[in-house]
DNA sequence: TATAATCCTATCGGTTTACTAGGTTTTAAA
DNA sequence: TTTAAAACCTAGTAAACCGATAGGATTATA
């Protein structure tokens, strides 16, 4: 499952690469026209600055503007930010590899075939689709 | 993530698949053969069992033996069991649907859009896999 | 100087997870 | 007929995680 922080965190970057002018998005203006908890998407906005997707611009008429263009964000590396990793095994994942402490083989493993394949699909279609994929409303 | 239930239910179908024989399997042979908790096990053997995964025989030389085929248990079967929904966000779970509070139109939800492609793939994969794919070792 | 925004730290109630404990019931074999 | 081995059942529990909330500190603009 999909975290909410994750969730919100998609759905304000998509709101601010949606805009047109480059001036930076309140967190308050995402909090309403999102329905976002706003001090809960404060600190996912952090995050999203911290990990170098946002920059943002303190005091009045501040807010938080994108770094990149939307063409340059893929899906998988906010996700892999905010939620983790996109494997649904650690033994299967690329960028959080973790051994099971079960399993005394991975190559004969049968979770570990099967969970391999899924997560080659999930970052087939995460790693295709862009920021701007994902913000164009059609 | 998959939780240990869903890892150790798949892993236990898949070592019951595997025997030639269809004689019961014990749960105390598969949690020592598969290093899973052997009371842990059991509730999920039971699970399993109560879903129609499953038979079973009490007593003595009793154990657990597949009901159908291992090429007609499809994984997509096995994980909605065991793990619930394949979809990343209940919006777009086809079996176990649910609406966001937040979102009042799905249809330009940039969230929804991108969980519905990874839907699909993960669907994709799960549904032409069975569980006599995954059993075998190679 | 007042205001509006980000930034930071801490806390907290609720839920889920991965077990564990302690049995009861059923069956086969001795 | 007894004994052992198996499934079956109910309950509890420690730890982690989630989705916030609280309360301010800091910084920039007008």
């Amino acid at each position: 499952m999909l975290s909410k922080k994750t969730k919100y965190g998609i759905k304000a970057l998509a709101y601010i690469a949606r805009k047109k002018d480059r001036k930076p998005v309140q967190a308050s203006e995402i909090s309403e026209s999102e329905n976002i908890s706003q001090k809960f998407l404060e600190s996912i906005m952090l995050e999203l600055r911290k990990s170098g997707f946002l920059g943002s611009k303190k005091g009045k008429g501040g807010g938080y503007y994108l770094i990149k263009e939307p063409g340059e964000i893929r899906m998988t590396a906010v996700i892999r930010v905010l939620e983790g990793p996109i494997a649904m095994v650690p033994c299967v994942s690329l960028n959080y590899y973790e051994k099971c402490d079960d399993c005394p083989d991975e190559n004969t493993c049968s979770v570990h075939k099967l969970m391999i394949q899924v997560r080659d699909a999930s970052l087939q279609v995460l790693g295709e689709n862009t920021l701007e994929d994902i913000a164009s409303l059609k």
